[in-house]
DNA sequence: TAGATTGTTAATCGATTAACAATC
DNA sequence: TAGATTGTTAATCGATTAACAATC
């Protein structure tokens, strides 16, 4: 696929969590303003997203929900799968994984580490728990690729490190210490402080 | 303050966040082009969001880190506080509730909910748990003008409800389910699965 | 048919970056 | 002075929205 625009992306991604709903209310079809309304955007901006990844629906009758699952999905997700790991299991790390358990065929949560040897062996909800020592060593031999950090924020740049050293080529960031990566990793930050933050000035100024 | 952007806000935020550590380690002065490798982005960048809230640095030695974590908190802090309260006090909630505790002084969390009856009296990082029954009550006792969602996604709409009506105009939705409040109602909503789909991708089209 | 809908181009809006003057 | 830095305008880039043709 062409070059989509990095928030098209992004509400693909949601279109397709709305469509499952929808899907398995039994709806068979779906109209622009519809999905516009669920996800809180225009009905044409909705229209253009599903225009860019080519897809047509019937004019009176909407979209088809199945189809455009399955076509989101053939761009979104990879064709062969991916593997994802969670680098600290506490409250954020355990959102996540039980979050995230079995919602998405393409993209599976394949181990999970901590440096607490209470947790080591233990599993989390399926998932089974490593020693983080042993990060470099597990992330080759289950193929990981993606990772997703959860740990306190002063360990964030070490263990970023050792995760680009091991050959992560994605990670997401939930610590609030930014890092630093190749610019071959791509990286996502995220900080719940500074969501809040623009919400309490976005009520501030009406 | 006039109009800023949207992603000033955000960036203001997070230089806040970057000059506080600075500022614990004892630097005095910061340039442009520091706060921009923190934060990946470009030094221009960083210039131009602190000319749009009127500081200036000092030509050749950068930025007063103790003026600027000030200024910021001038502008994006409400001059009272804001009492802030989580709705759903699992593992995302804790999170949150623990990462937050005693972070800003101007936004406080005064309050946490649940609907399990083993949790309500207890506390959660020094925060006391209330029933979720009680909801409007104590929102409006304890002036609570933020909520924090983190309640399985087939309660987010009716919850939603619930804090509308109470008086909430601020609203931070965790959960995957999108919500409907009223336009004076500022909400902010971030699915995490969203996230790591668009890592995903990003990483597949290298 | 009239009304409602999709598909698409062009216009607009918002955000970032390039360029450069000022100056310590 | 030369080099490094700030401050700011103008240009560019990217994303959204307006406008409208097509048609069931």
């Amino acid at each position: 696929m062409k070059n989509l625009p990095h928030k098209t992306i992004e509400r693909l991604s949601q279109y397709r969590r709305a469509l499952l709903l929808c899907h398995a209310k039994g709806m068979t079809y779906i109209y622009s303003h519809e999905i516009a309304k669920i996800q809180h955007i225009t009905a044409v901006q909705v229209r253009r997203d599903i225009m860019l990844i080519g897809y047509t629906g019937t004019l009176r009758k909407g979209y088809n929900v199945k189809e455009l699952i399955d076509l989101i999905g053939q761009i979104i997700d990879s064709k062969e799968g991916i593997n994802v790991c969670i680098v600290g299991i506490g409250n954020l790390g355990r959102a996540i994984t039980n979050y995230f358990s079995g919602k998405r065929t393409k993209l599976s949560i394949v181990a999970v580490f901590d440096v607490d040897k209470g947790k080591v062996g233990k599993k989390y909800y399926g998932i089974e728990c490593f020693d983080i020592a042993d990060l470099t060593k597990v992330i080759k031999e289950k193929k990981i690729e993606i990772a997703i950090m959860t740990v306190p924020g002063e360990d964030a740049p070490m263990i970023s490190d050792i995760l680009v050293k091991a050959g992560i080529i994605g990670m997401l960031n939930y610590t609030p210490k930014p890092v630093n990566v190749p610019k071959e990793v791509y990286l996502e930050e995220y900080d719940m402080i500074t969501s809040l933050e623009k919400v309490a000035f976005f009520v501030k100024t009406h």
